[in-house]
DNA sequence: CTTAGTGCAAACCGTTTGCAAATGC
DNA sequence: GCATTTGCAAACGGTTTGCACTAAG
């Protein structure tokens, strides 16, 4: 919250309820959130909060650093927590739209040395991982859902 | 291109000269075309083919495992090459957007090792590192470019 | 001659923008 | 008071769809 009005300050724009608002109600979201989503949450809270708001807030919460911008497989935009949340990557199952979140220091450090050898200064990576979680293979084998994806 | 014939006929639907015409100037580029790009390269050769057309048969061409959609920065799909190409990933400058392809084994297998922990099957994966190209740091140095990038 | 494919225009969907009214500083 | 923010509605950009027409099998 503090980092968020620091953030404010120093770009020279104003401290307001919405954006208190839409901050805190993201701050206490799990997860990936989609605008909308933030948009359903906020409205309960606030009626009178436009669509628009919420979208305009959610790049000053990005550009405070205190979320990451993520795309799974349905075209919008979903936001997680980054502060104090250490970075993760994703298995993303194209049954069901599950997630799980993984992490690999030996991943992350060729990635680095990957970099280095192009002298190319890393500043944000995506690594999606997609297929079928063990629930939806299981599905398939049993016939409760088809097997319809490609290759 | 018998790949492609293969495809439509297993699925039943038919051979036209638009969707060769698509093919062919498809597998004639190199790099990653975006939908408009492929488009106005058709449109040369034809000019009465499609928009419509050409996002249709490109998915046509996705099943036939000819093509693979990436996505960078800019909100539009691309498609690259599948067919006898290895797999790579890329390294993307958010100044000039320019790209890098990589390509790591040992993460490959890392990323099977972690798939396996979560009996997790892999079908494809989209693993993009954003940063600075050595150009574009060495242009931020001089000044010749603001380095307005966040964090 | 029947089924699938085409091109066009309109729809779509997530996101952004122009604007007049409202609010923070 | 002045600049910034708000909510609305309209615009946007990439992609998809409904439709009457055309062409492949």
């Amino acid at each position: 919250m503090e980092i968020f009005h620091e953030h404010l300050k120093r770009s020279g724009l104003k401290r307001t309820e919405q954006r208190d608002l839409i901050l805190s109600v993201f701050l206490e979201t799990e997860g990936h959130v989609s605008a909308e989503e933030l948009y359903e949450l906020v409205k309960k809270r606030d009626p009178s909060v436009g669509f628009t708001t919420i979208y305009r807030t959610l790049k000053l919460i990005l550009e405070a650093g205190l979320a990451r911008e993520v795309r799974f497989n349905d075209g919008r935009a979903r936001y997680e927590h980054e502060y104090k949340h250490e970075h993760h990557d994703h298995l993303i199952c194209i049954q069901c739209n599950c997630l799980i979140e993984f992490y690999s220091a030996d991943i992350e450090r060729i990635q680095e040395e990957i970099a280095a050898q192009y002298q190319f200064k890393i500043i944000d990576h995506s690594h999606r991982i997609f297929g079928l979680c063990a629930e939806c293979q299981k599905k398939i084998q049993h016939g409760v859902l088809r097997n319809t994806y490609h290759h």
